[in-house]
DNA sequence: TGTACATCAGTGAACGCGCGTTCACTGATGTAC
DNA sequence: TGTACATCAGTGAACGCGCGTTCACTGATGTAC
């Protein structure tokens, strides 16, 4: 039984239009200039219409935080789950992970995806301490998962001059971050996934010496 | 004979004052959400003083971009002839210059620049075509010193596998913006100077593999 | 050296517009009996 | 099967507040003669 919008029930479904549109608007423009009204018009349903789904325009901001959350932590753990199916070398594994994300950058093309919004939210708003905090956790999260793995490599290939598992983590949340930031500033999309593959390189070249 | 502000002309020295308030503001919450009030008050002048200065809020936003961009300039030519100064061979100047921005960074605490300024400031905002312009240009002249730069290093040094010159320099770029983010997501400042630390190892890991 | 005028660096009050939010109301669908 | 009532998913108009911007005016400083 598969769940497709229109089979949703239509509080659902207009509730999931709101935030499609208003992460595309906010991902372009940043939160404050983000209108209810211009997220409105592009569901087709009038301000006050917004007001029934949701309580106030920073109820929408958490809502769309919150489920980038999930996404993210998804995408992470189907990414994850491939490259253990594909090899068994942890150093490998994070290789193919590198590769599979950088992939993924390139079926969105202008790419990227979610994080942009939770800084450009950020950046906006001094937040409700549950929502940092729900970010916060996310990231830890991420690189707790990502410090196991360094930590295994680690062992497994001794670099040259000993390197912390949760700066290397941190690099990754960081080049992605960064690469998206400067793609944007030089309007230049191809340099998110190009990031990605130069520091899956650096990588490689930080634990293969030799 | 030092200029200190208070021999500047009082026009100068309230319009520098107005730029350092809003830069402080801005780069805490965001254009949109920094009021003309705001900055006022923070400067002790009234509302209406503050449009003696500039015409209108765009032109705050435009000369604080220019001066970014200028100051950023700056530094970083200091820190490359400071490096030029110290060492003959291009992947030691690289080092040295990834070092010395470390340490601009522990004495900046909670420390970022202002590369944070022109994403916050872009990501408000549709911005003046010229005001991109600038940007656009002042990163694609970063781009080009590191690429001279670091084309001479795969000469001296040739990597294992085949580096473009160009991401490098985008990756210095993108990793320092990026550290920049994650380090506000996390509250963990310490994170901006360590993952310069661990790009700079990860260059000598590439070029100085064997 | 004193007077007249101009410019500088603002002030205080008002204007107007956009935007988030509220509120009374409404047609369509669901449910009870 | 028809009627009565409740809930759902909204609408349209109004409110009020903040904020960018304007405008007439002002005291202090500079300049001409």
């Amino acid at each position: 039984m598969s769940m497709t919008t229109d089979q949703l029930p239509a509080r659902t479904a207009t509730r999931e239009r709101i935030l499609a549109a208003a992460y595309d608007a906010i991902v372009e423009k940043g939160f404050e200039a983000t209108s209810i009204e211009e997220i409105a018009t592009a569901v087709k349903i009038s301000r006050a219409g917004f007001f029934y789904h949701f309580p106030d325009k920073n109820a929408l901001a958490r809502a769309l935080i919150e489920r980038q959350i999930i996404e993210e932590g998804d995408m992470l753990a189907g990414i994850m789950s491939r490259a253990a199916q594909l090899s068994d070398d942890p150093l490998q594994q994070i290789l193919i992970m590198m590769r599979l994300m950088a992939e993924r950058y390139v079926e969105l093309p202008g790419g990227y995806t979610g994080c942009i919004l939770a800084s450009t939210i950020f950046q906006d708003r001094l937040f409700d301490a549950e929502v940092r905090a729900a970010n916060r956790k996310a990231n830890l999260a991420f690189r707790d998962r990502f410090v196991a793995q360094f930590a295994a490599i680690a062992t497994a290939y001794p670099p040259r001059d000993p390197i912390d598992p949760g700066e290397m983590a941190d690099m990754l949340n960081a080049v992605i971050t960064g690469a998206i930031v400067v793609s944007r500033g030089l309007r230049e999309p191809q340099v998110l996934v190009r990031q990605v593959l130069l520091a899956r390189q650096m990588v490689k070249a930080v634990f293969q010496h030799a």
